[in-house]
DNA sequence: AATACCGTCACATTAATATGTGATAGGAAT
DNA sequence: ATTCCTATCACATATTAATGTGACGGTATT
């Protein structure tokens, strides 16, 4: 099944798929506005779907796709590789993502290979997947040489426990609690309970 | 390059690729205890690299790489696609992955995709990246409706704001802070600041 | 017109936090 | 042997935070 708003393009791909053996167009439309009613019927196994469309696009055809749990695999089918759009469409669930320039045979292997559960990606952007991937890694900054102790209550703060709380948990005096918080405070460079809590999380201390 | 600790299999890799026109295998080692030297002294174009080997193994040889900032690619060459350990090679900047299954003539078309600054990823592994990417998704669980005013306020709170600060930077009455954070517990079900300022994060309010 | 929020403010009280200044003891490193 | 760090505890004080109760005007919904 086909999603692309270009009359052109949208025939063209037609005639290279329905010309195929063992391919068949079920239905080609220019946007996603019902989607779900079109897929619901049509039942295909692979949807090729265009980003950029006028109307209701790509991307958000694809979450209504997912939204209601139709199975269709779809592969995004694209002009440019730009970083969010094709991070959008992987988070939400597309089986591949290839750009239109890709040459006809190769189109036709990736329909294949998104139909049989692979996910076809045009090597530009599996680059780019990759390099997603290792932006999220720990930024491996600053170690802030918290102690055991000092981390453990750290984790009992972001916990939402109170002095005394801490204290009774970890059979210390609420005193000692403090000058371990104090302690915390300094090699995070923060002073109050609220940053250190962030800075746990956002340097994923905790 | 090579690492691999099965000898069979290295030398039956050495072969396939010395026996190719335009590849060369520079050295093979069995692991990768001196990883960072030897990849200095030979500089390759791509690195060939098990996971699972005695000693230093795959994982950890990739992250000596990239950690002296070694410009060669690494496709990662395993028999498993577990789940945890394409997850590490990818963060640590492997430049693909693919099973040993994979048949000769293939491997040698990832080798020049990697050196060529693609991203060969076997069907299987491609798959289990889209999957991650979708767990990432946000788990679009409660909205807490929180008031943008409410929102605002929590979204200082992280910042590490006292009240105070909270009221003269929102050009309001401390009080009126105070009743928008209650307000804000009562909605977030919780009772303290420190609480509050975790859920935002976990539940990605902010 | 009644209801339900939102956003604003006030007063009062108790609990918790932040900060300063020490002190003691054990372990690791030089 | 000395220094450095961790972990423990104490006392004191000022600031903040949490909670309760109540009020007023505005907007949106029914």
């Amino acid at each position: 099944m086909l999603y692309e708003d270009n009359p052109q393009l949208r025939e063209g791909l037609t005639m290279l798929i329905d010309g195929s053996d063992g391919f068949e167009v079920l239905a080609s439309f220019k946007n996603c506005s019902n989607v779900v009613e079109e897929v619901e019927a049509f039942k295909p196994d692979v949807i090729l779907m265009d980003i950029d469309m006028p109307g209701v696009n790509g991307i958000e055809g694809l979450k209504l796709i997912r939204q209601h749990n139709l199975d269709a695999k779809v592969l995004m089918l694209t002009v440019f590789d730009d970083n969010k759009n094709v991070f959008e469409a992987l988070k939400n669930g597309a089986n591949g993502y290839v750009l239109k320039k890709t040459p006809p045979a190769k189109l036709l292997e990736y329909i294949n290979e998104a139909a049989s559960g692979g996910a076809p990606m045009t090597s530009s952007i599996a680059t780019q997947v990759l390099k997603m991937f290792s932006e999220v890694q720990a930024p491996a900054g600053e170690d802030y040489n918290l102690s055991d102790r000092e981390k453990q209550v750290l984790q009992l703060l972001v916990n939402g426990y109170s002095y005394k709380m801490i204290a009774s948990e970890m059979f210390i005096a609420i005193d000692t609690v403090r000058s371990h918080i104090k302690k915390i405070y300094e090699k995070l460079h923060v002073n109050s309970k609220s940053e250190a809590v962030a800075k746990a999380f956002k340097d994923k201390i905790v």
